[in-house]
DNA sequence: CGAAGTGTTGAGGCGTCTCAATTGATGTGG
DNA sequence: CCACATCAATTGAGACGCCTCAACACTTCG
């Protein structure tokens, strides 16, 4: 680090993508300090396809996802549509600093998520350091994922992008008895997350089935083929 | 807010990406709080093109920005590269709470930076709440950034992203005496950034040239027309 | 069983990419 | 200060990946 007059063709080929663990400490696992929030918290159950909050609200809490997933959205006035991430069970959401949302947050499925009022989040942090320090690596996550994403819509092709949020999912969610990972979102909000269409998330779908990659059943998917995947969705690819 | 049973088309024309004042306090403007960090750093020069830091470096250092223009470059194993963010003058960065850093940064031109130990900024963090407030709201902001940068990666066109870069970049920097903005990256650089080709950059370029909105010279570039400049770059296209 | 929503597949079009050639800018040494 | 080398920017022609539009199949639920 800190070299002078370094070569940008140099600086290229250092590092790469590699799995690079994103945080000493994951705030995936709730930090201790967060059991201080529990008191404040109110069990919620939302709807498909209801909205926890739209863009231009003020924020008025924050929240855990206890089950179900929840997609947050950005939307242009012609109907284009970006969801810059899907949260499900033991994600955080509504922890940012903006006293206005600038990213819907809408049920995918039915949910139940557990809700905090953001006075008592931020009293909370501005009492307990550890919890302002937890509120803020919880952020840092978040950024990490983005730049991680931005990657994948800037430069990766539909393949890769599928490839890689099939594993993606496949980790982040348990498998039920018949080894079948959940996929409550619908195609279009899988194009609207990867940046593609959903006629391309359909056609790329029945390719790596084909291909035996996978296994796709109504609103489930196996992996068959790991192997396989992990080389469609990886950086070595062409 | 707070909805049930929304229908998602109902959801889909509630509120638009409308400029959304991001945050209350931007903490583009160093708070006061921020004074006390001044004592630990120290001004250090990098030259155009040289590596701060690399990925997968681990983090020692926070930066802010006193002149020139950083960029944050995610690399894949076969050259492919997005570039996450730039940054000019007055801007901080190395502040996220990664133990590792996964996104390098390089010296866009040549510039000078304050540098601060990061152990020095996370005790002042731990000690001063309102320091750990304002790397909050920093946070914050870069996330939000962020997703409308994925907005834009996902699902803006090669003229949008253009247009809207040239807008942002002409707010975001100084104009010399004859009105002209920096443009300090390369068209690679800014490709990279957006996504797209430097051929795509050059086409567009020209095209907006030819249409009279902007006038380009080697390291510049100034604003004629800046209503159809932002109808190129607006969301209510097509 | 029918209706409405969701998923799948095909054919053709378009925006951006790829490859290649040329021009223009920048820097160096004679 | 000019000739040359090097690198960045521009422009063109053609290819390709993903999109658009459209038809049809499947699933879910009244």
């Amino acid at each position: 680090m800190m070299q002078l007059s370094t070569q940008s063709s140099a600086a290229r080929s250092q590092h790469f993508g590699a799995p690079i663990p994103p945080l000493a400490s994951p705030p995936d696992r709730p930090h201790d300090a967060m059991h201080a929030l529990d008191e404040f918290g109110s069990v919620i159950s939302v709807r498909k396809n209801a909205e926890i909050w739209a863009q231009g609200d003020s924020v008025q809490y924050s929240y855990r996802i206890v089950s179900g997933c929840i997609r947050l959205v950005k939307l242009m006035e012609d109907g284009r549509r970006q969801i810059s991430e899907f949260l499900v069970a033991g994600d955080w959401l509504g922890f940012d600093g903006a006293t206005i949302q600038d990213v819907a947050a809408e049920a995918v499925a039915d949910s139940v998520l557990k809700r905090y009022p953001r006075r008592a989040v931020d009293a909370l942090a501005s009492r307990d350091i550890s919890v302002a320090q937890w509120r803020f690596e919880l952020m840092s996550q978040k950024l990490y994922l983005a730049q991680e994403h931005m990657l994948t819509l800037g430069r990766r092709t539909a393949e890769e992008r599928i490839a890689a949020f099939l594993l993606d999912m496949a980790a982040r969610t348990p498998r039920d008895r018949s080894g079948m990972s959940p996929l409550p979102m619908n195609r279009t909000d899988i194009a609207d997350y990867l940046g593609l269409r959903l006629e391309t998330i359909c056609r790329v779908l029945s390719r790596l089935k084909r291909a035996g990659a996978i296994r796709v059943a109504p609103s489930g998917f196996s992996i068959r083929d790991r192997d396989a995947l992990e080389v469609c969705a990886s950086d070595t690819l062409h």
